[in-house]
RNA sequence: GCUCGAGUGGUGGAAUUGGUAGACACGUUGGACUUAAAAUCCAAUGGACAGUAAUGUCCGUACGGGUUCAAGUCCCGUCUCGAGUACCA
């Protein structure tokens, strides 16, 4: 084979790979393990295009790479085959959600079997297959059957807690749940039926029913959680989204808020991501104070108790529960309608619009805890009822939002003159919110304290009155597990009497039933309310008919799981994908331990990236899992963008009539009367390197412009103008894999896919580029080829070729550790380049370097290497190590600076002292002649680096 | 608004701890081969100026300052772009 033949190679080893089970990972062994994981994908209809693989192609170069240094990888790969376009899909046409989703997954599996992926794909799991769903259906149980131990900072069996409560009762219980649960006690708790014991233990449970105030998107028909949604509509659609109250499944995902972000620190994650977390989980710390108010209180949260004597007024939610019992008759009809007002605001208006300033005066007075002064308490939309206690004691001298209310409604009845407790600061123009820098004043005890005294003394102090305590909030809300779905898993769970069972782990999986549509009922329930076979019989322990009139029989859970309940486990099951008795055995787990590496994308910050760790805290806690987080290193792979091309087109007026012109770019216009002009996208395959538009494919493609006339330029040809958008269908900018790997092969896509920046930075396509790397693997094809065929010599390489070798063999291993794939692939180039210079064919080259090419680009380095008389895959070989003495020379090439601007370079010898550098670089005729008798000030040496002289 | 990140040729991007800015490619231009095209190969390519030329000088890493023998790299200020977040008390 002389000619480089990309087709017949790169099928040849993918079909070996697939045969030979090359990249087949075993469980133990006395290698150390490496596993590297792509985050999977959802199998969408539009397939992959060129944005997808990159970070799968950087995770491959690793993996191959680690097999090479002798590891034990772990490199699998699956489906997150639950999803909303496939329901949509199938809204719209009737096809069953699970056949769209094969098909789907089978052409992506076609096209990343051509990228040739070292997956090891015995291990594929997909989240919508009842095998893999009955465990993420046993995790919910385990989940339901859990209550947080605060005290020892755990989640343990709800067993623990039943028995706690038949002995003591829940007095001495610190347990993670909503606030002010009723205290009882152990004769109580004895006494309660089963139904009410139930339902109290509902409220401990780390899965529980609970009526929520929702985020409703009435167009997707399903309840979305917070992450789900950007600037207030759905992430999926842009659609708007309602608040709503609805009953729903909760995942008590705040228990766990301060490991989730305590153990952040100890992640090798980017930075950004991590900060990401914790605006999320947003932690802040500071005390809840109770102000009396004619026999009730009104409790706040504040971070700043050092400010309490600053209070001036208070401010409720709108939608606080006190409102309507402490509104006073005068101040009922302007409460009353502004309720009104705000409740008919939807959240996004609220939102959008955050410098309005309203409110209104209740009337009502509460008492300072401290002082005993009188607070007015007014409401305002500005405080959130959803956060803290849904109202606030508002400081105007130290916080810029209650300044501006108290400024808004100044001289205003209720509305007090401001009150300063800050020395030496003019608070009537703003808030003064820095904190380390002046003392407190006007505050009794805290006088001339500085802020952190004062934090501390006005907690004691609030404590010792049982006017308040020190308290941490966060913003992490339990997440929402419903939705109003098909295609999602099951719940496990039936009724019985209005309180949720759970379906024993040995009866799952609970396949989702057949419907005869996949939209809601007429009367608004789930789409698996048109379920008739929906039951569950607990003699039989299966599912049965709803016409089933047995005692034994009651109805299912109609909603199911939401997307990231699948997502949150998958890294386990890998390691052991096809147990059939569990989720996956002990011994797979403590081999594999976690995840090593983790390759995706950042737009997962808030939602799979968070659910997960807390899963896994989760199975943590229970004794599943020995690790507490499933990724210990990730790198978040930039975007691929798309370059559209635009067609410019004008309206001009001829004759009196408007009629429409196709205009190339770069042509005057100026003689057409222009009335408007705008751009349509054109599709990219229609547009070559040069910009130039293919007018007749263009017509055939956009038939409703076929008769419009092109205007092109003086050389006949019709350009497009182009700009960089993000890659899409709608925008005619896909580039498909599968066209590249026709035209220049999968081994040239990798490189070229690396080749293109750092991984991490969002990078447009342009698949002119890509001849440059095609040139690479020709030539690198050649150093091994003479004219008459494959030709490799046994002779020793010479010290330059040898030089070359191992200059490359030292940034490659350095340029993979450091994840710096685009200058790996710079390095082969230059390899390339000086071996063909150098005519070098010696084996003693050629044979490392194929290995050093393999993580890169595996198809032509198995080739080369059978070529080379090897019977095995080269992912066996071992990587070539560097040895320093092929790099060592005799001679340094110095710059010669003179104050500080280099001016030309000599050959030194290497190991010459500071003083030998001196005499030899003086006595130099270019010096002498840069010196044109000026005076050397000053003469800088750095052996190794540089010469200097400063002059004048 | 706040938080984080980034600004280097026509383009994608290189550049250890401060030490020869622009590696490697794309594109462009010129040339070779060819009836022609493609493919391939060779040469030039940050800008300005001077010179027939080899070459030399100056300016250049968003902008303005500073530290240093020496700054893309460190410090201060400004601008622009991107990402996240959005009244979180």
């Amino acid at each position: 084979m002389l000619l480089y033949d990309h087709k017949a190679i790169e099928a040849k080893w993918q079909q070996y790979w697939a045969s030979h089970k090359t990249f087949k990972a075993i469980n133990g062994g006395n290698h150390p393990k490496f596993y590297a994981l792509d985050m999977f994908p959802y199998p969408s209809g539009a397939g992959l295009h060129v944005g997808h693989p990159l970070g799968y192609i950087a995770s491959d170069i690793v993996s191959r790479y680690k097999r090479h240094t002798g590891h034990n990888v772990l490199h699998p790969m699956g489906y997150d085959s639950f999803g909303l376009p496939a329901e949509q899909y199938a809204i719209q046409t009737g096809q069953h959600p699970a056949v769209t989703t094969r098909d789907n997954i089978a052409r992506y599996r076609e096209q990343m079997d051509r990228l040739g992926f070292s997956f090891d794909w015995d291990r594929e799991v997909r989240t919508s297959s009842p095998d893999y769903y009955k465990y993420t259906q046993e995790i919910f149980i385990m989940l339901f059957e859990s209550w947080y131990d605060k005290e020892a900072d755990r989640a343990r069996p709800i067993e623990d807690l039943v028995s706690r409560f038949r002995e003591s009762g829940n007095t001495n219980v610190q347990a993670a749940t909503e606030d002010d649960l009723p205290a009882f006690t152990a004769e109580d708790w004895n006494s309660y039926t089963q139904q009410q014991q139930q339902e109290i233990l509902l409220n401990y449970r780390l899965t529980y029913l609970a009526d929520t105030e929702v985020n409703w998107c009435p167009a997707l028909g399903t309840v979305l959680a917070n992450d789900e949604i950007v600037n207030g509509v759905s992430e999926r659609g842009g659609h708007p989204v309602v608040r709503k109250k609805m009953r729903q499944w909760m995942m008590r995902i705040s228990a766990f808020a301060e490991r989730l972000l305590l153990d952040l620190d100890d992640l090798d994650w980017s930075a950004s991501i991590k900060e990401i977390q914790r605006n999320w989980i947003g932690k802040s710390v500071g005390a809840m104070v109770s102000f009396p108010l004619e026999g009730r209180q009104i409790d706040v949260f504040t971070t700043r108790p050092d400010t309490i004597y600053g209070v001036t007024f208070m401010t409720l939610a709108p939608e606080h529960e006190l409102v309507d019992q402490i509104t006073t008759d005068a101040q009922r009809d302007a409460v009353e309608a502004y309720k009104k007002v705000t409740a008919a605001r939807s959240e996004r208006e609220r939102m959008a619009d955050v410098k309005t300033i309203s409110g209104v005066f209740t009337g009502a007075y509460a008492t300072h805890p401290l002082s005993g002064e009188q607070v007015p308490v007014w409401i305002g939309d500005y405080v959130l009822a959803g956060y803290g206690t849904g109202a606030v004691m508002a400081v105007p001298c130290g916080d810029e939002r209650d300044h501006a209310f108290a400024n808004y409604f100044a001289n205003q009845e209720g509305m007090p003159v401001i009150k300063n407790i800050f020395e030496g600061v003019d608070v009537s123009e703003e808030a003064y919110t820095a904190k380390d820098e002046t003392r407190i004043t006007n505050s009794d005890f805290l006088n001339g304290m500085s802020y952190k005294e004062a934090m501390a003394a006005a907690i004691a102090k609030l404590e010792e009155i049982g006017a308040g305590k020190g308290k941490t909030n966060y913003r992490l809300r339990d997440a929402v597990f419903s939705r109003q779905r098909y295609w999602g898993e099951p719940f496990p769970v039936y009724y019985k009497d209005g309180l949720p069972q759970m379906i024993d782990a040995k009866h799952l999986p609970l396949e989702l039933p057949e419907v005869d549509e996949y939209l809601p009922t007429e009367d608004g329930a789930p789409p698996l309310g048109r379920a008739t076979t929906w039951s569950w019989c607990t003699e039989e322990n299966k599912v049965v008919s709803n016409d089933d009139n047995r005692d034994c029989v009651y109805p299912l859970e109609l909603n199911t799981m939401p997307g990231w309940a699948g997502s949150s486990w998958y890294m386990f099951r890998y390691m052991d994908a096809n147990n059939e008795d569990e989720m996956f055995a002990q011994e797979a787990q403590e081999y594999w331990q976690n995840v090593d590496l983790y390759i995706g994308g950042s737009e997962h910050a808030t939602g799979h990236l968070l659910y997960s760790r807390f899963w896994v805290k989760f199975l943590y806690d229970r004794g599943k899992v020995n690790v507490e987080e499933p990724f210990k290193k990730m790198i978040n792979q930039g975007m691929i963008l798309g370059e559209s091309a635009f067609v410019k087109e004008l309206e001009v007026e001829v004759e009196g009539s408007l009629e429409k012109r196709f205009i190339s770019q770069g042509v005057n216009a100026k003689h057409l009367n222009i009335k408007s002009g705008r751009k349509l996208h054109a599709d990219v395959s229609l547009v070559n390197a040069q910009n130039e538009l293919d007018v007749n494919g263009f017509k055939a493609w956009r038939t409703d412009h076929a008769t419009t006339e092109f205007i092109c330029n003086e050389n006949g040809a019709f350009k497009v103008s182009r700009e960089v958008e993000k890659m899409s269908k709608s925008k005619f900018n896909v580039v498909n894999p599968d066209d590249i790997c026709d035209q220049y092969g999968a081994d040239t896509l990798r490189l070229y896919e690396m080749f293109l920046g750092p991984l991490e930075q969002a990078k447009p396509w342009n698949t002119a580029g890509i001849t440059g790397v095609y040139g690479f693997i020709k030539k690198l094809w050649k150093l091994y080829h003479n004219e008459d065929g494959f030709s490799v010599s046994d002779q020793p390489a010479s010290a330059d070729s040898m030089r070359t070798l191992h200059k490359t063999i030292k940034k490659v291993r350095e340029d993979i550790e450091n994840f710096s794939f685009n200058t790996s692939v710079s390095s082969f180039m230059i390899a390339v380049n000086e071996l063909t210079t150098q005519s070098c064919n010696s084996r003693q080259v050629l044979e490392p370097l194929a290995i050093l090419v393999s993580p890169y680009a595996p198809h032509i380095a198995e080739e080369l290497w059978s070529l080379l008389g090897h019977d095995e895959s080269i992912c066996t070989a071992a990587f070539p190590e560097f040895e320093e003495q092929y790099l060592v020379e005799t001679s340094k090439t110095y710059p010669i600076s003179f104050n500080g601007k280099m001016r030309f370079t000599l050959e030194l010898p290497v190991n010459a002292s500071k003083d030998e550098l001196e005499t030899m670089v003086l006595a130099n005729d270019q010096v002498q002649e840069q010196l044109a008798g000026k005076q050397i000030r000053k003469t800088i040496i750095v052996p190794g680096k540089i010469v200097n002289f400063v002059i004048g």
